[in-house]
DNA sequence: TATTGTTATACTCTATAACTATA
DNA sequence: TATAGTTATAGAGTATAACAATA
């Protein structure tokens, strides 16, 4: 079954993840929260970024904080926490990004026209799921 | 990326695959159990099947087996316990891969085609893995 | 000595509920 | 009253290590 093969896959994906990112000593949640922050993020954008409660992503926050990777500011509404980049953990978050592109390339056996059909078919089924489509 | 993509959808396969299965009130890990129990299978076989550890597969055949869903039965070799399903194990097990079957119809927007597509190039990737291709 | 299965335990990831503060 | 974040707690799912029985 279709879905099943998914499942299978996407546990292999999951799994160069870890691979990738093992080496910066992360553990793989703060791995994902560190490479979230492309820009700075309340905690709720994040717990939406990462599909999870925004009760976990406090911890999430404050151990990369106590690893020196962010800070936390109060932004405008002041109800609403930054979580932003140190310089550190900019960097890291780079290398990290890079290690993660550059473990994760896909399939090498898959010939080109064959990963463009695939993404075009994972961006309907993604597309179809945010709409909410009955399957 | 095509992993991120990728791991998205496996997540909503897993989310209907509990749809599917929450009207039987069996949690998610004995309604895999079950399923895998297309024959009499070892302990080490379901694990090898689940992609677990044999030690965990003791507390699901437990579990199960407290159902009155499965029996155990020493095998020829008598190291080996083979897991086998009652009649009422059998009966829920066809149900229940009917309806997973029914609710897993995945991605009804796709059309025909690209479903070949998609399964061509998924039976590609799993191969690969099990080949253990570099990637 | 290697393999099957079991036991006891512990760990990782994550959610829920109740709370505080701001809006 | 509704929203952002936090705290404390609890749960699901699963692995590790040590072990017994059989091969």
């Amino acid at each position: 079954m279709l879905s099943r093969m998914l499942i299978r896959i996407a546990d292999r994906a999951r799994a160069n993840f870890a691979e990738a990112v093992a080496p910066f000593g992360l553990p793989i949640p703060l791995a994902r929260a560190l490479l979230a922050l492309h820009e700075p993020s309340s905690m709720r954008s994040i717990a939406d970024f990462l599909a999870c409660d925004p009760s976990y992503v406090t911890g999430l926050a404050d151990q990369l904080e106590e690893r020196g990777l962010v800070t936390r500011q109060p932004g405008a509404d002041r109800r609403i926490k930054l979580v932003i980049l140190t310089p550190a953990g900019h960097e890291l978050r780079e290398r990290m990004a890079e290690a993660v592109y550059d473990h994760g390339r896909f399939a090498p056996t898959i010939p080109a026209d064959k990963r463009v059909q695939l993404r075009e078919i994972l961006e309907q089924l993604l597309e179809d799921q945010d709409k909410g489509v009955r399957r």
